[in-house]
DNA sequence: GTTTTTGTTGATTGACGAGTCAATAAACTT
DNA sequence: AAGTTTATTGACTCGTCAATCAACAAAAAC
């Protein structure tokens, strides 16, 4: 009994769906029964929609790379008033936030990066990501570490990402206050290190 | 024409092969007569030595966590006259020598990630990886950074796995110099912090 | 010199999965 | 009411791949 207008919603579902599978299984061996039964559907409404597999995994990284941009955006929102040490402290409780340092988000993150590596949109996306954190970091590092701004920001972005890396194999439940700490430890000996 | 006491031969080709093919891929959906092309014998002889292809990976990430490890005792063992600077510069050296550090390796490297999502037998291999080279780290940090060695090791380790996961994003040939520099300058802002 | 062990492969099995297609059905248009 | 668009699926095609097996060959053991 076709309601009409279906596309979005099904869009939508599919992609929950996608990422869901991809954090439950560990790998970008799901199959598109899977995805598409978790998402209350035909197996072949799901090619009818996406086109192919590849394309679901494609939009499910849009969809959190947009999650967490738009996370971080708002964060900043927020903390507008503050200093430099306080927009990164704003970006880095963002970054570690329960909705996106969790086993399922991890995971699907870590096989993105797997992705990236021979799909080239994958990796376009990625960078996106990369160069966006980036310059949220160094706009926010100018005013504290002058000149080194690019470098430190360099290094926070990988200790970041090496944080996310490291969930992977942690048992329990993330602990995303123990990350900022952490990456605010390399913070502040860097910012100490400037003067 | 059999040639007895071919099955270290034929095995360790098989790891190598397998570590190539991985790497090469980008991804563990690389089928078994691959790897036994590429390491010059047939699909079955692989099976036979090795039962099946999960078998391969664990003992191919087995080889990778050898190699690297053997290559920071030595390291460390050169070191060992010097203080504990130089003996976290050494570590950092052989992490990111041009032998572990190079698309291949560090392709692979992610993968075996990826592995140790689902397969525990890698997660256990992971896991004494990383704790090796937390020990090591708060060794050689012990006496400059005293009781806080424990979380600089950490935040050092997720920096170094980090540099490496950004390294798959790069274009162009690994830099090594470049990582070290990026980790010892942590470091140093680390230990300048501590006085 | 026969038996056992080790090495080796071609052929086969059995399962599974991506993507296609034809068919059905409900809404919307004219 | 006839035609068009959107939604939906079951059945099917085509390919792939891990794993097995039977068979053959050569060396070693007895």
């Amino acid at each position: 009994m076709p309601k009409l207008g279906m596309e979005p919603i099904r869009k939508a579902a599919l992609v929950k769906a996608t990422i869901v599978e991809i954090g439950r299984s560990g790998s970008l061996d799901v199959t598109v029964s899977q995805i598409a039964r978790r998402a209350g559907m035909s197996p072949a409404l799901a090619h009818h929609y996406f086109g192919s597999k590849e394309e679901m995994f494609l939009a499910a990284m849009r969809h959190i790379l947009t999650l967490y941009g738009a996370e971080v955006r708002g964060a900043l929102a927020a903390a507008a008033a503050e200093d430099g040490e306080g927009r990164i402290r704003a970006i880095l409780r963002a970054s570690f936030s329960p909705g996106n340092f969790r086993r399922e988000a991890v995971g699907a993150w870590l096989n993105f990066w797997v992705l990236a590596q021979t799909v080239p949109q994958a990796k376009r996306l990625l960078a996106i990501y990369q160069g966006r954190l980036r310059s949220n970091l160094v706009a926010a590092l100018r005013p504290l570490a002058g000149e080194r701004a690019g470098a430190v920001a360099d290094g926070l972005g990988a200790l970041i990402d090496g944080l996310y890396l490291r969930e992977v194999l942690k048992t329990g439940a993330p602990d995303g206050a123990a990350a900022v700490a952490t990456a605010l430890a390399y913070l502040e000996a860097e910012l100490r290190t400037k003067a």
